[in-house]
DNA sequence: GTATTTAGCTAAAACGATAAAGCAAAAATA
DNA sequence: TATTTTTGCTTTATCGTTTTAGCTAAATAC
């Protein structure tokens, strides 16, 4: 009933009879440097396990420690892409003895700034972000507070930053060629407004595979608003389907895939018979529609895991400024939206 | 390039000509309290806006033991359900002036045990918890132990333990009462192996609507380990389609209900056509499998919101020891896999 | 005119740990 | 034997706040 009071450091020195100092250090392993007796620490060390003692990391931090705290924050945690990752950015976190805390962005910059505040002010050891339209500015001035910080899913090329992501370029490269030697010539992506790099290497990916392929003249992208996305991919996929009478569509997100099926079903289009399609990052949906879907797959695994041994890697010698670089390799997975033209 | 040196509230302090102490009574609004000039409070608060001030979280907490951090179990944040509660936890939880740390337990005692020791050691004031099978005594012994403790989803009604939840035993009555309206007798509930509550009430509100309808002979409840989901469920499903001729089966989970449509896919049974079936929680899949799936929504806005209320109150009123208790009403969905029987 | 109250502020302690500096006793060296 | 070095530990300062107790001068009471 009564709260436990914890054990301090006081406490377990008090028991030992020592100074704290000596508790900290032997705690620590430290003992060697300070030289203190061998029988001293084990008595320390055995009186600290009996007592259950833990530091407090509050007090520990404010003297100028670390938190053992990663910030994490992506745009919408309810998001699977961004809770799977989580999930890998928690386990690898908890191998290095980290703990993670999270907060959803929204894609919004202002809510990025007071998200990245509030962390920093929990005293989080570094960042690892997820960045929104926008935030390059923003990001770049807590780079340069020197706060160890590693950008996932998307990066800012043109800056030192450390990132983690996909080889987004590879993506769509490897799609449209998918497409490509299954026949389709009228092929259309679609994706989203915002001047992020990730999308803008995926539509790369498709444009020069398309001209490579003298497909030139059937490129064609389109964006939809994040604000608006089912009524926008309503008309968009009206104009590709009705009036270009395009063969297949790349969609560039598992959300824009997963809208645009429902779009598709309202419209009562056929995948494949009438048209054929490619969605982004794994999906029960694409699995148990009744022709399954073609789709990229992240390594979500490696590209998380990659993350988090940058930033831990920055935390412990944040006086080496080097730009970390992770790309890592998509991999097509068929299904039957992209059946062989006849 | 170089680390901004943080403004404190000694720099306030001098640049006012006043103390520490003086900066903190006012920004903390006692200036009342503690007579001071009304002059000098406009002053301290016009220099304090100037200089961008903002309080050390850290040094705060540690003089007064609070961290406005809030920890988060769940089983796995991977899975869409608990993101999604972790989504809106989030979102209560800032508009409370609180953060979150989140933890995934993987069902498993130890793990919990281990999550739990590591997030009181950062100093959380409270925890939200999914508790797992098996974990009764260990949330015991820390609700004894006065920490701020909400189980969500799940709860243990022998205990005086707060919690926020779903009414399940509604969840199921609902559910079977629709199937019988709709002319199904034949009955099947598919769950998975656990003495925890939450399934418990599924599985009586879906038991004692079978048999206040006279239904009773056809009660059949097949439970499923969750480490070898899919060969289990193929072979439940294989009695219950083949052999007892099922016409309508109740999944009670998200991840059951999935799984059950991967295997009635590769057993080439047709919903509604061969078998009748009812899912858990909202999915992409229910909405576009060929036949729109009926299924159980939970209010998980209000079970989140309420947990982080229930928490953040015992947070603040520590001395009060009161149970809270929210049962939040399911809805049923109906969709094209429970067609009337004809 | 002295004693008491009140207004308006500050000094110092505390939170719990760590790091730097210091100090006494034992051991090694001259 | 006197001096230096080493050993093994402690004392003190510090991180940035908040809180408690206290202090001075002006206002009020007697």
């Amino acid at each position: 009933m009564a709260k436990e009071k914890r054990v301090l450091l006081k406490d377990v020195a008090d028991a030992v009879g020592v100074s704290t100092t000596l508790v900290s250090i032997v705690l620590n392993g430290k003992a060697k440097q300070y030289r203190i007796a061998d029988e001293m620490v084990e008595k320390v060390i055995k009186a600290a396990m009996e007592m259950n003692y833990s530091p407090n990391l509050i007090a520990r931090n404010l003297r100028g420690g670390k938190t053992q705290l990663i910030g994490l924050i992506v745009t919408d945690i309810s998001n699977p892409f961004y809770s799977a990752i989580a999930r890998i950015v928690e386990n690898r976190a908890n191998e290095l003895g980290y703990t993670v805390v999270f907060s959803s962005s929204d894609e919004d910059l202002d809510n990025t700034k007071r998200l990245i505040d509030v962390l920093m002010n929990k005293g989080v050891d570094g960042l690892i972000v997820v960045p929104c339209d926008g935030s390059e500015d923003l990001i770049k001035s807590i780079h340069e507070n020197n706060t160890p910080l590693v950008l996932i899913d998307r990066n800012f090329p043109e800056t030192d930053i450390s990132f983690s992501c996909l080889n987004n370029f590879r993506a769509t490269e490897l799609t449209t060629r998918h497409l490509i030697e299954q026949g389709y010539e009228n092929i259309a992506l679609v994706g989203y407004k915002t001047g992020m790099n990730h999308i803008l290497d995926r539509i790369r990916g498709y444009e020069e595979t398309m001209q490579a392929a003298g497909l030139g003249k059937y490129i064609q992208v389109k964006k939809v608003n994040l604000m608006n996305t089912k009524v926008e991919m309503n008309n968009v996929l009206d104009v590709l389907v009705n009036r270009r009478k395009v063969e297949a569509v790349i969609f560039l997100t598992n959300m824009l895939a997963v809208t645009g099926l429902y779009c598709l079903k309202d419209m009562q289009v056929r995948i494949p018979e009438d048209i054929a399609m490619v969605g982004f990052n794994r999906n029960d949906v694409f699995n148990l529609y009744p022709s399954t879907i073609t789709h990229i797959r992240q390594p979500l695994e490696l590209i998380a895991t990659q993350a988090v041994n940058i930033l831990v890697d920055k935390i412990n010698h944040s006086e080496l400024e080097i730009k970390s670089m992770s790309f890592s390799e998509p991999q097509l997975i068929v299904g039957a939206s992209t059946p062989k033209k006849e």
